[in-house]
RNA sequence: GGAGCGGUAGUUCAGUUGGUUAGAAUGCCUGCCUGUCACGCAGGAGGUCGCGGGUUCGAGUCCCGUCCGCUCCGCCA
């Protein structure tokens, strides 16, 4: 037997026991006569003493050369530890094994980096991705996969409850045109034909609402050749993928919401804010999120809004903002609470930030000691200045920053200077939760690849609003789509629809787009012809589980919450992977590699 | 593809204006130590300063190139 106990669990209950632990040497502490070692598993950790000068002395030779992460197999006594000699800040610390034998079950190399940060600070991350199954003995990664499988068995179950059925939609699926860059899998059987694996099951939930199933949700597997960010993982990641038929956009939502509620209340300790009187999320569209937040994902655990400035300077003399205005671009202000006490070079360093947005410049107005101070006061006059002030309802000791641009780069630049500033008056409070829904995405926007051209703002299968009327009488790029994102502490959580499911409107939201017929049947043709056969109206969303698990535990790289996670050039490490191919195996499929 | 930051002992880092033999902590090795719990004390080993070139009497430090890592932009409906 190799053991009785693990590491975790005794205590003084234990007393007078013979138990038998196997575990890793946490640590050791050789006293000269008498040895202390701290024996590890996954559960805790247990002391173990023997009295190197009066016991055994087998024994006493095999523990003085006892290393940190040996694998030790122990039978031994447990005692109460002397009153003094208790540590209260160890779950075992009441008592203390003592050793009658030991067995090395394995030996360590000398570690290529400390597993206990405290000693030398915790090491490179490229090093411990190579030795992951080191850096996993950390308690800090334990934690992080068993929340994890507690997180996806507590959605496991929800979903089981509310009487969806989970269903494994294909890893070898068919590349789509659309979206991300696919990975792409030769066929063997059919030279020149390839697989691609799923960016995500989208079209096979959708098939699963055409074949009945009604509600259908995965921990599926979505898979996207795109460079990584700090919050998405190369490669692969997974969603919560959800699908229900016959509901409309609230019905998701009223799903979602309780979930989302019982997933942060019972893994982590933020405080939930900003819901609705009747604890429902609130709603807001993304026009209304650019135009006061200037992102589509914008962090709500603080306010400071963006305004609208450009009717009131809409008589202004200033060139840079007269063009901007007549040419339909737009003035935007932010107030800053507080912020007068910036530096000169604090406000130069927030300017360059929000220059590498695009925006060409960034004027401000400081408010100290009664008096407000602007360079923009000669070219707009007191008057305005004062305008402004007023409407922001700025008071002594704010800065209010003013830029101009096109709408969207105006957006844009604005939010990413409302992020920039709030990280540096740390508003980003981590013990409070602010969700909301980011509803009323356009349905079409202008293509950045073609000019003039009209193209898809996000997914051409979203159900546009309005339905056919709107795509017949509306112009494209007032059309509203019924999509949404969740946005959780200013990172965009999951994203869903209400899906086209009728082939004539969807001909007809292509063709907006420009695509004809034949391109839509072919790219398109098993969902165009399965939605002719009696399609329900369905919707779905797909939260993303690491990057939720990201939000919840504050971690600031989507790469800890992997057991084994790829770098940021999307290599594995530790087994090297993508390496080469075998000759034999390259002539089996048919393909020819140029090493150019 | 582009930008920023980084690469010095096994590990985490410091290294001033270019100047003697490149340091600390931790780890490793040896010895001492009976109540430690990040044990303590004493000693020791350990360095191609990412790599290549250049400037200089002299380069970890300055310049050029290159490789690697992280972050951001592009990209990711």
């Amino acid at each position: 037997m190799l053991r009785t106990h693990t590491c975790g669990e005794l205590n003084s209950k234990n007393i007078g026991e013979k138990v038998i632990l196997s575990a890793w040497v946490n640590s050791y502490r050789n006293l000269g006569s008498l040895i202390f070692i701290d024996l590890r598993d996954r559960y805790g950790i247990t002391q173990l003493k023997f009295d190197l000068q009066n016991g055994n002395q087998d024994i006493a030779e095999v523990l003085k050369s006892v290393r940190n992460e040996w694998v030790l197999k122990i039978e031994g006594l447990v005692v109460s530890r002397d009153e003094g000699a208790k540590n209260s800040k160890m779950i075992t610390g009441e008592i203390e094994v003592e050793i009658e034998s030991v067995e090395v079950l394995n030996k360590c190399n000398t570690l290529p980096f400390e597993l206990n940060e405290d000693k030398a600070g915790e090491a490179n991350e490229a090093l411990r991705l190579q030795y992951r199954f080191l850096d996993l003995r950390r308690p800090k990664l334990q934690e992080m996969l068993k929340t994890k499988d507690l997180v996806i068995r507590h959605v496991r179950s929800y979903f089981q409850k509310n009487n969806f059925t989970e269903v494994q939609t294909p890893i070898l699926a068919n590349s789509s045109p659309e979206g991300a860059r696919d990975f792409l899998i030769p066929s063997r059987i059919y030279p020149g034909k390839f697989y691609a694996l799923p960016q995500a099951p989208q079209q096979f939930k959708q098939l699963l609402m055409v074949g009945g199933l009604d509600r259908y949700f995965q921990i599926a597997p979505c898979f996207r050749d795109e460079d990584p960010r700090m919050d998405r993982h190369y490669g692969e990641f997974y969603q919560v993928d959800m699908e229900m038929s016959f509901v409309e956009q609230e019905d998701i939502f009223k799903i979602m919401e309780p979930l989302m509620i019982e997933l942060i209340e019972n893994f982590s300790a933020k405080k939930i804010m900003n819901l609705r009187e009747d604890r429902r999320f609130k709603q807001i569209s993304w026009t209304d999120a650019m135009n006061r937040f200037g992102s589509d994902k914008p962090d709500l655990r603080f306010e400071m809004e963006i305004e609208d400035i450009s009717e009131l300077l809409s008589g202004c003399d200033f060139n840079v903002f007269k063009d901007q205005l007549s040419s339909g671009g737009f003035i935007k202000a932010l107030k800053v609470e507080g912020g007068s006490s910036f530096s000169r070079k604090e406000i130069d360093n927030i300017i360059e930030e929000v220059k590498k947005k695009g925006l060409k410049g960034l004027s401000y107005i400081v408010l100290k000691d009664g008096v407000s101070q602007s360079s923009l006061t000669k070219f707009l006059g007191e008057e305005m200045i004062n305008g402004i002030v007023n409407k922001l309802s700025a008071v002594d000791g704010d800065i209010i920053f003013i830029a101009t641009d096109k709408w969207r780069e105006l957006c844009l630049a604005m939010g990413h200077l409302r992020n920039y500033v709030a990280e540096k008056l740390n508003l980003k409070d981590n013990s409070l939760a602010a969700l909301a829904w980011i509803v009323d995405f356009p349905m079409y926007e202008y293509s950045e690849i073609e000019e003039g051209r009209i193209d898809f703002a996000h997914n051409p299968f979203s159900m546009p609003q309005g339905g056919m009327e709107s795509l017949l009488n509306k112009n494209p790029l007032d059309i509203l789509a019924y999509q949404f994102d969740l946005v959780f502490n200013g990172f965009e959580v999951s994203s869903g629809a209400i899906r086209n499911h009728n082939p004539e409107l969807m001909y007809k939201a292509f063709e907006l787009a420009s695509y004809t017929k034949e391109e839509v049947d072919k790219n398109f043709s098993a969902m165009i012809n399965a939605f002719s056969f009696g399609a329900p109206p369905h919707g779905g969303n797909a939260p993303g589980i690491d990057r939720i698990l990201m939000v919840l535990n504050d971690w600031t790289s989507i790469r800890d919450i992997y057991a084994f996670p790829k770098d940021s050039k999307g290599k594995d490490l530790m087994t090297g992977a993508p390496c080469e191919i075998d000759e034999k195996l390259i002539k089996e499929l048919n393909i020819k590699i140029n090493k150019e």
